[in-house]
DNA sequence: GTCTATAAGTTGATAGAC
DNA sequence: GTCTATCAACTTATAGAC
């Protein structure tokens, strides 16, 4: 729909190829092979290599389409509206950074699992990389903090980090766990309850 | 040292072979070649299969070494001595549980990256798995709440997950930015004082 | 832009000598 | 238990026709 009517008209491989990797990377993680996502894709191999040149550059391609998204969490956390409930708020917010990091856990799999794909990262890091979910969630709790919801004295650095890492890590063990996870994990609720205080205004 | 007299002397093949694997996982993650393994380990590529019968039961090996110590993340609490003060004694073990994600950081990632690693992890969930360090840290805050160190009402379970939650995150970013992480992250202490009024008695 | 064909190398794994 | 030798299958990547 918003495709332009100038150059060669897309016959859809490139995203076709891009879906198909995720799905493997999902799965086989960096065992990802080439001819396994073009067989996936319903597309020849060499395609694969006329649209990212080598391997590496399709990993690139599909971590490139995610990482401003780690940057992003607003979207998520944004759209959520405050109730007013201290407690409620945090576990929605919780909440919608684990969905977040669930969505991500197989892109974020190959980061820590590759050496290339870390210098990568690093070469890039002012605009792309998971650490910049801490800015959007630092800036809502500051944003709460000017609207008296949240204690003046909070770190909202420090805060923003405990959020996240509360969200990441339930996602991580239900990525890892599967269904097993609820019953080892404390539900976000607790997690926000226990939370609250630190954040309460005094 | 600690060696038995009886069977075949073990040559260090074996112990070789695992240190390599622990070293080329770090890097490759789970591009790990048994070939590669094999020339790190100065030994040859079948004496792996010799010892590990495949590349799985290799990759099985070294995450085996490292589970139940997923386990005993009091190893690293239990030694770090109380001062009495809260916000201290919260960045202490913050600290510890950075340390220690980061030491186990490439055998996180593969497990990550890789569903029938994953698949692995569920079956043997009881006796190996991350989650496993909920537990002892739990166990730690509930010996703290009968010291009267931490408050009654807490949750000890959704405490030890903000604590894990806290010092994964820290070395997660650590892992993935290297040095560029200092300059990101909230230290660890901004963070033990954010959520010490969650742990302090009323 | 997508295809076929193929090069050149690496992979996991086994058999059998010592 | 460790070695040499070998295998078929698979890997990434390229050239060139359409």
């Amino acid at each position: 729909m918003t495709e332009s009517r100038r150059g060669r008209p897309s016959t859809g491989v490139r995203e076709a190829v891009l879906k198909a990797t995720e799905e493997v990377l999902g799965e086989a993680g960096l065992a990802l092979s080439t001819k396994e996502v073009a067989r996936r894709a319903g597309v020849v191999e060499s395609s694969v290599f006329y649209h990212f040149g080598n391997r590496l550059g399709l990993l690139q391609a599909v971590i490139g389409l995610h990482l401003p998204v780690f940057a992003d969490a607003t979207v998520v956390l944004g759209r959520t509206r405050r109730s007013g409930d201290l407690t409620a708020d945090l576990a929605a917010v919780i909440g919608g950074l684990e969905r977040f990091y669930l969505r991500i856990m197989p892109i974020l799999g190959a980061l820590q699992s590759d050496l290339k794909l870390r210098e990568l990262l690093v070469e890039r890091q002012a605009e792309v990389g998971p650490h910049l979910a801490l800015k959007p969630v630092a800036e809502l709790l500051r944003a709460e903090q000017r609207a008296g919801r949240v204690r003046e004295s909070l770190d909202a650095a420090a805060g923003a980090l405990l959020l996240i890492g509360a969200g990441h890590q339930r996602a991580l063990h239900r990525y890892l766990l599967g269904g097993l996870a609820e019953g080892v994990l404390p539900p976000v609720e607790s997690v926000a309850e226990t939370l609250a205080p630190a954040f309460a205004v005094a």
